[in-house]
DNA sequence: CAAGAGATCATCT
DNA sequence: GATGATCTCTTGA
């Protein structure tokens, strides 16, 4: 059986708000990949949101370019590039149409069962780092632009977690010390162990 | 443990 | 031609 556990698809008024609300409150939401009859899954621990004209560490900062078109586009919809010639970032889009802005999914708590001698154990593994998160995921750049709101293959559910204030840690965000005055914004929210 | 460097390429100058 | 919203491995205190 299923049980009766909640599964909502996030819809795009999710998406459509300040962008630290929705890196906060994406904490404990589900994301998933479906190739196929395969399913990856993993709830979010950890996020970091981008936004506004200003914030030197957007890529948006450098203007509308073909690349970051995405952000400027309507909320909901997934931003995917290449860093460091290697490794691929899945964000999603949020805010108003016009006004570029993403959060950063840069973590995941994953469920893995392991069969020992019959005996089976259920253990929870973490994934830091967007790199390795899209690895893990299978996600990369087909993906890129897609709408996560209405896709059946790349989505976030909500599965009636609540996560109270006093678990989430605030930091700044990671790898951007170029970002003069933006590169001390607590714009990275982390679910606590 | 911390610090440094290499991998590797799309994007922007 | 330079660089980066990273990761992993190596070095050395």
């Amino acid at each position: 059986m299923f049980g009766n556990q909640i599964k909502i698809k996030l819809k795009r008024e999710f998406f459509e708000r300040k962008t630290l609300v929705v890196a906060r409150e994406l904490l404990g939401k589900y994301l998933i990949h479906r190739i196929g009859t395969k399913i990856i899954s993993g709830m979010i621990t950890e996020t970091e949101a981008y936004h506004g004209f200003r914030d030197l560490a957007s890529h948006a900062s450098r203007g509308r370019t073909k690349r970051t078109e995405i952000m400027f586009g309507p909320a909901g919809h997934a931003y995917i590039y290449l860093i460091y010639g290697m490794y691929y970032c899945l964000n999603v889009v949020t805010e108003r149409e016009e006004y570029p802005a993403a959060v950063l999914i840069r973590g995941v708590e994953i469920d893995q069962k392991s069969n020992l001698k019959n005996k089976n154990f259920k253990s929870k593994i973490k994934i830091d780092g967007p790199g390795k998160l899209t690895r893990h995921f299978q996600i990369d750049k087909n993906l890129n632009g897609i709408d996560v709101t209405a896709s059946r293959e790349l989505w976030i559910e909500d599965r009636g977690l609540r996560i109270p204030s006093r678990s989430i840690k605030r930091t700044p965000r990671i790898g951007i010390d170029y970002a003069g005055p933006y590169k001390d914004k607590k714009w990275r929210f982390i679910l606590k162990p």
